[in-house]
DNA sequence: ATGCAAGTTAAAGTGAACTTTAAAAAAAGA
DNA sequence: TCTTTTTTTAAAGTTCACTTTAACTTGCAT
């Protein structure tokens, strides 16, 4: 069991492509050394980072708000279990607020086909004031 | 009452700006007659597609869903509630599969934190296995 | 020694869903 | 009539989260 890793072994380990590795070291959410050569060695603990990343993705944070919350981690000790139960009680705040959004979503469905109100005048999950404002160009998410 | 509506009605009614009306006619989700001089005139009854499209996004439909989804609709005549109620269903379906992946990363997290396993190689919310191929460049999303 | 796999970088490309820009024509209000 | 607002088009720009490409250097096995 190696102290360290290579770009492909991390890449093996996590499933995550070589390319989105170095791309995440580019944005800071990963960091490594290197070897005399050049060549990139992770420490082990680096599995983890990922693993927090992949499931931060998957219950909706920006990589933006990733590394916000990565940077809470201590710098000089490597985090123990604790420090990342910390970060992830965020989550579960995340995901039952998507959950919640879904009923409503649901419950307006239901309702929407209930009394045939699906129109820009009446139904207020169409409604502009019930949707986030864009911010900037770019694609426009609905939180 | 007016029987066609201009584009900027059209946007201050429906909270979606002229451009991406514009976007959404060169996609062929909505469609619209010509005044004399060129401008657009849409029928009364785009509010309630645009209602639709506004909708089916927040369930996670692509617009290339969505446009499926609407050449579905009678062209013929102007769709009835019936018409629009068929479409709807499948939101059902979606909006709960979304809800119940959340249901899962919820116990998928609460069993994490419990069992501290939130590491690539045991934890299986964090597989690689459990995740989506990346089809094609661009974005990978966690269905 | 030779050859191939694996690593490096910077820069450009990708896809979705729009927005912005620019230049010109038409409509509306004073 | 004059001025301001609205609308038109085509083309280029934007954001996110990466991927691809190109040109090169290292590492490892034969």
């Amino acid at each position: 069991m190696e102290k360290v890793l290579t770009i492909s072994a991390i890449a093996r380990r996590s499933g995550v492509k070589a390319s989105a590795l170095r791309f995440y070291e580019e944005k800071g959410l990963i960091a490594s050394e290197r070897s005399n050569s050049g060549h990139r060695r992770f420490p082990r603990s680096t599995l983890r980072r990922i693993a927090f990343i992949v499931f931060a993705q998957r219950v909706g944070l920006s990589l933006e708000e990733i590394s916000e919350e990565l940077d809470k981690l201590p710098k000089k000790r490597t985090p123990t279990r604790d420090d990342w139960d910390k970060l992830s009680s965020k989550w579960l705040e995340r995901i039952d607020k998507k959950i919640a959004e879904m009923e409503k979503l649901r419950v307006g469905l239901t309702g929407c086909i209930g009394c045939g109100c699906l129109s820009v005048d009446a139904c207020k999950f169409v409604n502009p004031d019930d949707r986030v404002a864009a911010r900037g160009p770019g694609p426009r998410f609905w939180v």
